[in-house]
RNA sequence: GGCUGAGUAGCUCAGCGGUAGAGCAGGGGAAUCAUAAUCCCUUGGUCGGGGGUUCAAAUCCCUCCUCAGCCA
């Protein structure tokens, strides 16, 4: 039986940055992506890794008085190490200093050149190194000493250069057809419209490589030159997949990737440049590019100047794992921006899993652990709010969640997920099983038993986003690890009344709100 | 400067032609199994300003203001 498969991707990060909550929040996003389809029941690839080249990395290790490649090799290795603090489940870290890479860039150069696109002219502009970008001599206003700055503030020289390009030029109205044809491929909705009028105001053809600096992938047959930033970045994503063989198993499987996420910064990279490099070397374009938005910091900018950027260690140390990733994702609509405060990261863990989920499952067994001898209850006849909540737990709650992550609305998928948990909050209040305890204890068993099973249907689905207390709740129903996909929350693989289980323990603790302020 | 999008309760947002909604925060009550958690009820808005279309407009049209994004 061939399951269906499911490949996403992170972008590569650039490894001229230290780690920070930008993109851990990508990250996670993926991950939760991932482990969804993995419950789901999908072979899943999920990738991320480092984009090592360029002129600011080679500067860089010149400055610190290394090779590039110790430097890359020591960088690189930061966001490495967050992927186990973060909990993140991807099936391969890709390096764009590879010899995998290398050979991947060059096939796929040499297939766009074959097909005639790719072709060697003259570049002349005004360059700033700081940004790697060219500007145009109307944008750019005179520095102390005749000196060029652009808009940016940076110095700006003037380069001619020998450089390949590519014929973006002529993909326009190919790629206008391919939106046209595909109408999911941009989203959100609202970035496809810039997309599309950016490629419908006309594309310039797009240099493609640089001679001024060695740090990157060599151009087949005229090493001179090393191929520049997104043909060598983008790459990655299917060099991970065994590119250039494309009967390799992984590449028959998985491409064309469902999802490429990126920051709203490099989106028209990912849903321009990447489908035309692809379509011109005969291969597929993904399925969808969804790009999500900035986070603030306390209402500010995240600047390197003003030294705001909130590192993944500090989050974990302060929050845990499981309460960082779920308050990335639940407090902003995945795709906007959203403002990241201590006080609202708080208040939403606090209000969600501490006095939401955890509560729930500590307040439940522990009067099973009190009151049922530490044994999963006995289920008697069923009334119709047994029914109901038992319904929306085991065969309304997970469709409903797969419809709102299909689209990638994670916020929305919780949502629906804790509308499970409200409904169980107001059910043992209505029950009250503390109550039935004194009066009628078949009933106040059959309560407990509904509120277990409906708990047990909550740990399963919730394991994409909060994996460890998932597990910590799994473990404390007594539910063996390979009881524990999605296909298992039906009824067939209900509690078995009798089961003893482990002592109860808290999940999900408060956070105490002394209301520090994080300044500075 | 051009093009998009947005401006709705203290905050975050949903609604997009038919008597203003949700969550959180605030107020009141109930309960006491539980991580002082939970449940129920409730205060609160001339839906950015102005004009128009319509029996009826957050909802459609025009205009102005403000903000954001993309582009030049």
């Amino acid at each position: 039986m061939t399951r269906p498969s499911f490949y996403i991707t992170t972008p590569i990060y650039y490894v001229n940055d230290a780690p920070h909550i930008g993109h851990v929040y990508t990250t996670v996003a993926c991950d939760v992506l991932a482990r969804f389809k993995r419950l789901d029941g999908f072979d899943v690839f999920f990738l991320t890794g480092t984009d090592e080249h360029g002129q600011k990395v080679h500067k860089a290790a010149l400055v610190a008085g290394t090779d590039p490649q110790a430097f890359t090799d020591k960088v690189s290795q930061n966001f490495r190490d967050i992927l186990p603090i973060m909990n993140i489940t991807n099936n391969d870290f890709i390096r764009t200093t590879e010899p995998r890479h290398k050979a991947a860039c060059a096939a796929l150069w040499e297939k766009m050149k074959e097909n005639g696109d790719i072709y060697l002219d003259k570049y002349a502009g005004w360059y700033a190194v700081r940004d790697e970008a060219f500007y145009g001599e109307d944008e750019l206003t005179d520095g102390p000493g005749g000196v060029k700055i652009a808009p940016s503030g940076a110095e700006c020289a003037w380069v001619e250069e020998e450089s390949y390009f590519f014929r973006l030029s002529a993909w326009g109205d190919r790629l206008l057809e391919f939106y046209d044809k595909h109408p999911d491929f941009i989203q959100p909705e609202s970035r496809r419209n810039e997309v599309l009028s950016f490629v419908k105001s006309g594309l310039r053809d797009l240099s493609v490589s640089r001679t001024n600096f060695p740090w990157g992938v060599p151009v087949p047959g005229d090493e001179k030159h090393v191929m520049y930033v997104w043909v060598d970045a983008l790459t990655n994503y299917i060099t991970a997949l065994g590119y250039p063989d494309e009967r390799s198993e992984n590449f028959r499987k998985f491409w064309p990737a469902d999802f490429h996420v990126v920051g709203k910064d490099i989106l028209r990279f990912h849903a321009v440049y990447w489908p035309a490099f692809l379509m011109s070397a005969g291969l597929k374009p993904p399925k969808c590019v969804f790009a999500h938005g900035w986070w603030t910091i306390e209402g500010q900018k995240m600047s390197k100047s003003l030294g705001n950027a909130i590192s993944p260690h500090d989050l974990v140390a302060r929050y845990g794992v499981d309460a960082t990733r779920y308050a990335l994702l639940r407090e902003v609509p995945f795709g906007n921006d959203g403002d990241f405060s201590h006080g609202n990261v708080t208040n939403r863990i606090n209000a969600d899993l501490a006095n939401g989920l955890g509560n729930l499952a500590q307040r439940t067994l522990a009067q099973i652990a009190k009151n049922c001898g530490g044994k999963v209850p006995a289920c008697g006849p069923l009334s119709e709010a047994d029914r109901a909540l038992l319904d929306h737990a085991r065969i309304r709650m997970l469709p409903a969640v797969r419809i709102e992550l299909d689209a990638v609305r994670i916020h929305k998928a919780l949502e629906k997920i804790w509308d499970v948990i409200n409904a169980a909050n107001a059910y043992i209040d209505a029950q009250a099983p503390w109550t039935l305890r004194k009066t009628d204890l078949a009933r106040m068993e059959t309560v407990l038993y509904v509120l277990a099973e409906t708990i047990r249907c909550l740990a399963l689905i919730v394991q994409p986003v909060i994996p460890e207390g998932a597990g910590k709740i799994l473990d404390q129903l007594g539910r063996a690890q390979d009881r524990r996909t999605f296909a298992q929350i039906d009824a067939a693989y209900a509690l078995e009344s009798g089961t003893l289980l482990p002592a109860p323990q808290g999940v999900f603790p408060r956070i105490e709100t002394d209301e520090k302020k994080a300044a500075g």
